[in-house]
DNA sequence: TTCCAGGTGCATA
DNA sequence: TATGCACATGGA
């Protein structure tokens, strides 16, 4: 895959490592509109329009290098696809969801969105979120800016719970006055054992949730959230095993750096493809 | 109606 | 240290 930023608008050439709908759709991110062909995501105050064309995409955006290193387009995933298809159990889901790149994220947009996301379907976790945006986010005329967290704090449980975060409201009034910006920032100078066990203290956080923040925020690729999905996963294709710390610890020594990687190509592969036939 | 969703916090032993 | 349960809400 090839990019090129002129005018502030981001030409991406070759689709094979890039796919909007795989990389919005996959699970890592909430904040996003699909309008008609084409794909608007936000993030922090910020937001791109992403159109598909013959030859890859355009990303049109006012800030371009923002959305450089959040589409992560420096990385080259046919790399790390090829390395990873070795093993037996990703090759479909590379096949499925071989255009994923994983977001850089805006750190107290990460923290908030997940604990938001615990024990909650994707759907309703969006409905809150874009509830959150537009009561208390900054107007930016066709769209709101992710709240910041001094806005957060002038309201009070009630608030969250109105919004429907329902018993995450708590979490969500404790968690602001825990942690501000600079404080997540400076975190990013551990090491992930460490970082991690900063986040897990934190109201509302816990493995699996400081998981996602680690990979997601931080873009630490040597995690392995185990949600539900993934618990499933781990018991169909390698073996019962009810304890979900056992089986990140497991699926971390499997694929050490590029975990992060591959657990999101299964988590797609799992919710969209295996989830559906089960339904059905 | 019951079950489930990108789980966590807390009490108990 | 490990196990069990309560916790809002909406869709299937």
């Amino acid at each position: 895959m090839k990019y090129k930023i002129v005018n502030n608008v981001i030409n991406i050439s070759g689709k094979e490592d890039f796919n909007i709908k795989d990389i919005l759709e996959c699970g890592q991110i909430f904040s996003f509109d699909k309008q008609g062909d084409d794909y608007v995501v936000y993030s922090r105050d910020k937001c791109a329009k992403v159109v598909e064309s013959e030859d890859g995409y355009k990303i049109m955006t006012n800030d371009s290098s923002y959305f450089e290193n959040f589409f992560d387009l420096k990385t080259d995933y046919s790399k790390i696809k090829n390395t990873l298809k070795k093993e037996p159990i990703l090759k479909g889901p590379i096949e499925f969801g071989g255009g994923i790149r994983i977001l850089k994220q805006d750190l107290f947009e990460t923290l908030i969105s997940f604990i938001v996301s615990a024990n909650n379907n994707i759907k309703r976790i969006q409905l809150i979120l874009n509830r959150l945006r537009k009561s208390l986010g900054k107007d930016m005329g066709t769209y709101h800016a992710f709240p910041t967290r001094e806005s957060m704090l002038k309201k009070d449980e009630t608030f969250f719970k109105d919004i429907g975060a329902g018993y995450r409201a708590g979490y969500l009034y404790k968690v602001i006055r825990q942690v501000d910006e600079e404080k997540l920032k400076e975190y990013d100078n551990l090491k992930t054992p460490e970082l991690r066990n900063k986040l897990i203290v934190l109201s509302g956080v816990g493995p699996k949730v400081a998981d996602c923040i680690l990979l997601f925020g931080y873009g630490r690729k040597d995690v392995f959230p185990v949600d539900t999905w993934i618990a499933k996963m781990y018991n169909k294709y390698y073996e019962p095993l009810e304890n979900r710390e056992k089986i990140r610890e497991k699926l971390v020594e499997k694929f050490g750096n590029l975990a992060g990687y591959a657990q999101q190509y299964l988590f797609y592969f799992m919710r969209s493809f295996v989830g559906n036939n089960e339904h059905s």
